[in-house]
RNA sequence: CGCGGGAUGGAGCAGUUCGGUAGCUCGUCGGGCUCAUAACCCGAAGGUCGUAGGUUCAAAUCCUUCUCCCGCAA
């Protein structure tokens, strides 16, 4: 098939790499602009631009489809596609370009749809303590991914998997499930599916005023968040007046009586007292240092019983 | 030139202010104790102190160069 291929980051390599391996004529790629990012700001390009070029793919990144969309479409319009498929691409795409191929404009999406459409599904599958989530791929429609579904595949939620992990299991699996779906799509076996509004919930994009951890809260509630934040922007408390960021934690069974949230009760392992349990800080990272194990931090910076976190 | 922290045996850190034989917690190896152990005791190995240059009788420490890592901010 003739494919235009658009995403933008690490979600969306998986899928464009098995279109590529699966024999599909990628004609060319969109992907967000370079933007300055990081300390100095840095120019970094995009992790599909980098997949593209290296395949010899050209690749197009337009600040808007809106604004120049006359060039693009032309572009896209050019490549005769059967298909586009769309990743995480972070643009709307207008209803100009949605009608150009054949077949339609299909979309990997990170959750069982409808159940969390938007820009962060995973993190909020994770977060919110869910057991299953997975991939849907839909017909694009001029809504935000409220398109017709056309396939499912779900997964189990590992009870300290991180989102990170979550992504990474959930980006192969979305590129497996797009393969079926175009072969179902070109074959005519796939009958789309109207979403059930009802059901719609928002996964919005995680900001960093969400990351501070309470530890008033409940034990799973806070493991979750950990865990749904983490590798990033990742979840983060004081101590000693300094920041700590905590990549992964595991709750523990213990006594929490008469503990205050926050406070130290294990200081050889980093076992902190939660509303209803205790939460054991496994991967940490202070300010200016690096991630390590909670364990190699507290060799060379221990830590005495009793100190609270959180300031 | 956005602001700031850092690089020291295998791991994590102290020592740098005020130059003078490189230390701590842990790991590793050997031995001991023990029914036994991630416990305890004794001993050992392992570091050109990130790179390059400078000052000095003498530099982990002071000056300069470069590289790499990280937090914030975007």
């Amino acid at each position: 098939m003739n494919i235009v291929f658009m995403g933008t980051p690490d979600f969306a390599v998986p899928t464009l790499k098995r279109l590529i391996g699966a024999g599909h004529c990628v004609r060319c790629v969109f992907t967000q602009p370079d933007k300055p990012k990081g300390r100095g700001y840095k120019l970094l390009p995009p992790p599909v631009k980098v997949l593209a070029q290296e395949n010899g793919i050209p690749v197009y990144q337009p600040a808007s489809l809106r604004k120049d969309a006359d060039e693009f479409i032309k572009v896209i319009k050019d490549s005769a596609p059967d298909v586009i498929v769309v990743a995480a691409y972070g643009k709307i795409l207008p209803k100009e370009v949605l009608d150009i191929p054949r077949l339609g404009c299909v979309n990997v999406h990170g959750s069982l749809l409808p159940k969390y459409r938007g820009a962060a599904p995973i993190q909020w599958s994770v977060i919110n303590g869910d057991q299953q989530t997975g991939v849907t791929t839909m017909l694009m429609a001029e809504g935000l991914d409220t398109g017709d579904i056309l396939l499912k595949s779900s997964v189990t939620i590992g009870e300290n998997e991180t989102s990170s992990e979550l992504f990474e299991r959930l980006a192969v699996l979305g590129a497996e499930l797009l393969e079926k779906t175009l072969d179902g799509l070109e074959q005519g076996s796939i009958s789309p599916e109207k979403q059930d509004g009802s059901l719609a919930s928002y996964a919005p994009m995680l900001t960093k005023d969400m990351c501070l951890i309470d530890f008033s809260e409940d034990t799973f509630k806070v493991h979750k968040k950990i865990c749904g934040l983490s590798e990033s922007p990742c979840a983060y408390t004081f101590i000693d007046g300094k920041r700590l960021k905590v990549y992964r934690s595991e709750m523990v069974s213990g006594d929490v009586s008469g503990a205050e949230p926050g406070e130290v009760v294990n200081e050889k392992q980093l076992i902190v007292a939660c509303k209803d349990g205790l939460l054991k800080l496994c991967e940490i990272q202070a300010e200016g240092s690096k991630r390590m194990a909670a364990a190699d931090y507290l060799r060379g910076k221990p830590v005495e019983k009793g100190i609270v976190l959180g300031h």
